[in-house]
DNA sequence: TTGCGAAATGACAACGTTGTCATTTCGTTA
DNA sequence: TAACGAAATGACAACGTTGTCATTTCGCAA
């Protein structure tokens, strides 16, 4: 009373204070065309003086819709930075905000429990970041009002997916290799459960079996620097490897060491492909070539195939954003 | 009609189906030891044959709070993805979801146009992410309604920040070097515009200073291995530079590259610290010092800030998360 | 000045939920 | 069995906006 009043000020308020009715007052934000410019002056000044803002739950119970996409992070990881970055400048383009939530660290979460806490929250569809298996993957079935897309390399049998493609950048490396007369390729993974590390195995493994080549066993890494060390101390004692491809920047540099370690030469003596292109941010005059996803598109994609769904959801696609072998020195052409 | 309707389900439905009144289903819901268990599972079943699910902007509007806090992003970085993480989980924790925004590659946008944007949406308190300088910074004054709190090193006048210490953290590494008997510290900075390049260097200073010592003219970085390096053969030539703090690992990487190839020995011949930690990712057996962060806490402290200040908007506090000094063997101790 | 159609404005219901208060039902005791 | 208090349920209004349709006002031609 005698101190300000907390209540919110509606476009009632607005419209007494403008001495309009509150329809007019809405026009007058809404379609500005529709009211004569005196009147809306009056509304604008009386908005200002009040401090009005439009009450988002009103206008979106009104409106039937939120105006908002859902982001499911599963798992936040490194590349994630970017994915999101694309996430939200698509969004912001059209229109949308995003609306948030993620898997708690050690919990877990099925699809079908995301789908039901986003469904819940102000949301038009939504996008789930899937870069672990989980249980109930084949399973799902997405709320049928509410457009789905999930961001994974692994097809899904009712909703969109997006995803780059890891296999078809591993088989160009493995290419890459094999073209200028490698004659085997050597694969070091990430940790075991991140489908993108699958995948690249996968298409590692297909490369060479395309060319009648078998695969030797694939070493297993962690992502970090030391494990890719630790193969290439390996490595570097097998007289048939001349190629490594590692499943991440962080490792390659790893076997790179290893190899100079153990008086190796990278690419004189055994060539070298990683992925993702970061390394060049650490690691001054890098020579490391790398398979490298284009994460920012890969969210504009997402949202945009959740936007262009929103009035069909229960359409289907699959997107696959293709990588880039960005080319450096760390692989020997052997027909030279 | 023929086909299924497109139309929500609502409580009266659910209501309807169960043969009870609307009140009743809402009570079975949101109160369910008001109702008797017969009358819950009936209630129950009807919403599982029916797939309802509360709409969320009818439930806001009658309650007047959303359940969800706004993220402006302003910029997003490296060290943001563990930011976000700490926010999301501890929102998650709280039961909040969050609403996000960013501002658009390019695009300029205050501290204002962020606080109109984001009082649109559905949120009770909002959280600015804040790592360069904006035109409105000193004048800005956040909606009297709605918590908010800039994650930024800068002090504002009216409203909450979290920050880490950056400052601390630079003088902390300072000493570090000044304990071990060094007389003098050089400094490269990251990009000019970054506010944690700045107070990182304001804190350099200050440690010199603080002790009589003239700080030697800057060196310009930009973050990445390949400006530290440039900045490394620079210093290489210097006689009286035994100590070296680099604006981040990437380029602490890059100087000790440098100082390698013109053969002087880290850390013998010159010691390194660097910031964030994260070059055992990418360096097998890393020996880099580095001042580390916890991005992840600063993003719960912020959440818990907005939280916390949801009754009472315009309380202000400044929270700092001090950094630690992983300590590893890049640093010669010269009293020994 | 009058009349007319178009433009501007207004009254009222509706969106789907929760709070308030009234009513019904239940289990217990007299 | 009747009567009572507590527990369970229901009727109705309200949150703040927009859509529908009715009404008023305006500009212009007759």
């Amino acid at each position: 009373m005698t101190t300000m009043d907390k209540k919110n000020v509606s476009m009632n308020d607005v419209a007494i204070a403008a001495g309009v009715s509150l329809k007019t007052v809405s026009r007058a934000i809404n379609e500005p065309d529709s009211v004569r410019e005196s009147t809306r002056d009056k509304v604008h000044s009386a908005m200002e003086a009040l401090g009005f803002r439009t009450n988002f739950a009103a206008r979106s119970l009104k409106l039937g819709r939120y105006g908002c996409i859902g982001v499911v992070l599963f798992h936040l990881s490194g590349g994630a930075v970017d994915m999101i970055d694309g996430i939200a400048d698509a969004a912001e383009e059209r229109g949308f905000a995003l609306t948030m939530i993620k898997k708690r660290a050690g919990e877990k979460m099925t699809l079908a429990e995301a789908a039901r806490r986003m469904s819940q929250l102000p949301v038009d569809g939504m996008i789930f970041n899937l870069r672990q298996m989980v249980d109930d993957f084949d399973t799902f079935e997405a709320p049928k009002d509410l457009k789905t897309v999930i961001i994974t390399p692994m097809e899904h049998p009712t909703c969109s997916t997006v995803s780059d493609d890891q296999e078809g950048g591993a088989r160009m490396a493995c290419e890459y290799f094999l073209n200028r007369g490698h004659k085997n390729v050597y694969f070091i993974s990430g940790k075991k459960e991140a489908l993108s590390s699958q995948c690249r195995m996968k298409g590692w493994r297909a490369a060479l079996e395309a060319r009648g080549i078998e695969p030797p066993e694939p070493l297993q890494g962690d992502w970090n620097a030391d494990s890719g060390y630790a193969a290439g101390l390996v490595l570097a004692d097998k007289p048939d490897c001349t190629a490594v491809l590692a499943a991440n920047d962080c490792m390659a540099n790893g076997v790179m060491m290893a190899l100079r370690d153990k008086g190796l030469s990278v690419p004189d003596d055994v060539s070298v492909i990683g992925f993702d292109d970061e390394l060049y941010k650490t690691i001054p005059n890098s020579i490391l070539t790398s398979v490298k996803f284009r994460h920012r598109e890969l969210g504009v994609r997402a949202l945009n195939e959740v936007v262009a769904g929103l009035e069909a959801p229960s359409s289907r696609s699959r997107t696959l954003v293709s990588g880039v072998l960005v080319e450096r020195s760390s692989v020997k052409d052997l027909r030279a």
